[in-house]
DNA sequence: TTCATATGTAATATTTTTATTACATATGAA
DNA sequence: TTCATATGTAATAAAAATATTACATATGAA
């Protein structure tokens, strides 16, 4: 969480807390974790659009998932914080940017 | 630069570190100040793009800029990086976003 | 005067991100 | 069977971010 990050990563995760609905959601998750639906109630977003920055979260490790059946017999989909604890530092950057291979437009035609 | 810090501030800063062109820049920075054109060589980003790129450091303050005159006469516009140190975590995250009042789509007709 | 070096930006094009609409399936309760 | 609750996603639209092109001005040196 907090020790040297490989570039590509710290990129990921700047990009998944680069918009408010999402920062949004973390806070949300705080208090415990919430499924789809659940969340989607909360943060006031259509869930199409929870899960496409749900996606962002995931990819940048900030949450987890795990599918559960309620009582009633309905499918849950659970969204959990993972506990992270960054410090960012210019030299922190620096030694991340070493192994940022990540190109904006690669593998253009 | 670690105390609790506005969530319009802290979506600036994420937005700006969101990008490996600023992050690259930002490493670049790290050695000493430097002047557009020359960052723009170092860089290896054209000088418009590169400008805008700095609007966006210098909008989450993470870089400061002055104008000098070489002395063979050429205005130099230095862009210098402002030491910071973030601390980043769930908990900072829900107190910042109590703050966040930036929405996209903010003032939509 | 011409060249190489700077800064500065407007207009436009391209790409990516964000958001919406419209569907599908499945479960248990009424 | 119908209703309300879930999950899941494809197709599309809209907005924002990124990138390029083409200019302008100014300086000192050759």
């Amino acid at each position: 969480m907090s020790e040297p990050i490989n570039g590509n990563e710290l990129l990921a995760l700047f990009e998944a807390l680069s918009n408010p609905h999402r920062l949004r959601i973390i806070s949300i998750l705080t208090s415990g974790r919430k499924y789809v639906s659940q969340l989607a109630r909360a943060a006031e977003l259509s869930r199409p659009l929870l899960y496409m920055h749900l996606k962002k979260l995931e990819k940048a490790k900030i949450v987890k998932t795990e599918m559960e059946v309620s009582d009633d017999g309905k499918a849950l989909k659970y969204y959990t914080l993972i506990p992270f604890d960054f410090h960012i530092t210019p030299d922190r950057i620096r030694e991340a940017v070493k192994t940022l291979t990540i190109q904006k437009k690669e593998g253009k035609k």
